[in-house]
DNA sequence: CCTTGTTTGTTCTTCTTCCGGACGAATGCG
DNA sequence: CGCATTCGTCCGGAAGAAGAACAAACAAGG
């Protein structure tokens, strides 16, 4: 960040411009970099030179096809180097922690997950999670001096400014600053952002909704909420807690939430309520994955709820639709899988939103399922590690 | 466009940056661009000596103060240059068209506006429109020839690709590219956009939500749009249509709505709708002027359903905030000068979005009036004249 | 087998751009 | 009037990018 010359600085944009479109295609030819950057030979030569000497880009062994046709000298590919080491990502759910270790492209190389009651107790949870750090470190044979960076996701919107969670959700985490804590814990830089979000920025990468630039991503899990993409960049507002989908009021009369309002979509369709409204008729102990199956087998109930459920989420994503007429809308969390549930959204959508902003809109299941917000803690990792 | 070299597109980006620092923060010296854009003193001098040279910025005849207490050379200020000719504005509403003629920094030179009805024949409208703009340039001792841009506003949302009118909105303008054709009558480049797009641009540059870089502005008049900037760049969407904030549906088994759906908040709160409530219990012709009047005498009637009013926007706008997190809400179009409707849209924003995202949320009535499209309008027109 | 043509990558030179230091200009202050 | 201070310009130098020339590696064709 030290205020360089421009010149520097224009020689750092076209560096990064290579290393991003080596990042994005895989290994290529200087040949290749050339036509992608639009820059001349020497200079792609000079630069990737440079990179080669500060050892961010390896020249593989194995050689390319000339550009057309047959004839003509075999290109050399370079590739994006893998320094020794790699990244954590951390994703902190109500009930679960998963943990992720992955080198520096984003191959995961050890992965685990835990189910505890992270909503109680904050330190617990982060002590909990470290721990899986430090142990999936081991399984991939790195100590945790190799780690660069670690991305984490909370289940809770996180104040721009103190990267704390401000509002009253997470009980045991109040006035707590994630990052900073887990920061303590490790002694590595640690990057945390909301659960939606990160989600968003997966599916968007390498999931659903690839090359989208206009992008909500719905969160259907122990909570609700929404990662919104616009133009290619997330969307966080103007004190970092946007995508509050799952306080919209749906009920003026409804349940109390633990935001303070009543009503919210969240006190109908979050997974806890879910259960909660079928179990009674089941007489068998039921787990999101249990209605997940019997979503899957045909369940008139399980179907109907999901349905329901999504119908409701649909109805507030249609609003929300014809204010943003994104491209995409991705369905993801625990209960994104269901099929009843996206159906049911789609239908709400196209039944309440403007016929144009329908017929220009894609609804579609995630395609990370429950890793997504793993994989987006990984990629805020990998993103945030200098280069 | 053309592809040039990276070191041009360097020196063309320092330009830039000096240009639209003059053009946000008006006349100063070469010595304040200097530590307004980190440049050197050089450099700086180099650019401006260009830009002189090319007639885009010239040297003013008064001088500054010194930066630092009173010592020291006085300074030389450089001001962006007004070459010959200027820009217009149209603003076509659904039931008048306004033009002004305006300065290449935005100084309105004359305006006209005539009450017509724009619905029933866009070709009539537009040829009134191009009428208009050769008086007032008349009225400003200009002719034709000296107009860089023409920008414009419609009450309908465009097109992204073919920048015509998709919905059935206006029925005399279907199919219509209200750009192409009044570019065929005038034979100047003309940029169309929405409405409320062009007020929230206003609203932001030159009204009520200066600085500010997340906003929605709303604007309630004939019809009920939205005009939303994030980040400091207005959101059009995928299709061009975002910001359809008057077709969320309210009320399931309410009036069909031109847009084809039915019970959308604009059938509740446009001002056609609000007149009709309210004439039957007035024995005197009302008009928007009128009531607006009423309201601020105090009038009992009229107060309470605008306030009715406010709050429907307000109930919708909530959940958009909930999802949006923006600095400011600005209520602009003709009835956004009622204090009754403002206050319902902020009471209802405060009861129904999350505390969090109403206390970081400003309510403010628009600025800029009736005006802020036409102003809108000019600005497109000078941010897209060549610089 | 050898020549020709094509694509690739490097080296050398030239040109553009920016920056730092030196210097004149214009003013306030003692 | 001398001095400090700020402003703007000129000059030399450094960094970067592009173009020309050239070597390398392969395919195709005689």
């Amino acid at each position: 960040m030290g205020t360089s010359s421009s010149l520097e600085r224009l020689r750092d944009t076209n560096r990064r411009s290579i290393t991003t479109l080596l990042a994005a295609e895989g290994p290529m030819s200087r040949a290749d970099l050339v036509r992608g950057t639009g820059l001349s030979r020497t200079t792609v030569s000079s630069l990737v030179g440079d990179l080669i000497t500060s050892g961010h880009v390896v020249e593989t062994a194995d050689r390319g096809r000339p550009h057309k046709g047959g004839s003509g000298r075999p290109p050399l590919l370079v590739a994006l180097s893998t320094p020794g080491g790699g990244v954590a990502g951390v994703d902190i759910g109500h009930r679960h922690v998963r943990v992720a270790v992955a080198d520096r492209v984003g191959a995961v190389l050890a992965e685990e997950a835990a189910d505890l009651d992270v909503d109680e107790d904050g330190a617990a949870a982060l002590d909990r999670a470290a721990r899986m750090v430090r142990h999936a470190l081991r399984g991939a044979g790195l100590g945790v001096g190799d780690l660069h960076a670690v991305g984490m996701c909370v289940p809770a919107p996180l104040d721009r400014r103190s990267a704390s969670i401000r509002t009253g959700i997470l009980p045991g985490w109040r006035e707590l600053s994630p990052a900073d804590e887990l920061h303590r814990r490790l002694g590595i830089p640690v990057f945390a952002d909301n659960d939606a979000n990160l989600g968003a920025l997966a599916e968007l990468g390498q999931g659903a909704a690839r090359g989208a630039t206009d992008l909500v991503y719905v969160k259907v899990a122990s909570g609700l909420g929404a990662g919104i993409v616009l133009g290619g960049r997330l969307h966080r507002g103007a004190s970092g807690i946007a995508g509050e989908l799952g306080h919209v009021q749906v009920d003026e009369a409804g349940q109390v939430c633990r935001c303070g309002n009543r009503g919210c979509l969240e006190t109908l369709v979050s997974a806890p309520r879910l259960l909660a409204l079928l179990r009674p008729a089941y007489d068998e102990p039921l787990s999101v994955e249990r209605i997940l199956a019997l979503d899957g087998a045909g369940d008139a109930g399980v179907r109907r709820v999901l349905s329901d459920a999504g119908r409701a989420i649909g109805r507030a994503l249609a609003d929300l639709c014809n204010n943003l007429n994104p491209e995409v809308v991705v369905v993801g969390g625990s209960l994104g899988g269901s099929t009843s549930l996206t159906d049911g959204v789609r239908a709400a959508v196209d039944r309440y939103a403007q016929p144009e902003t329908a017929a220009a809109l894609r609804v579609v299941p995630g395609a990370l399922g429950d890793r997504a917000e793993l994989v987006g803690a990984v990629s805020l990792a990998i993103a945030r590690v200098s280069v």
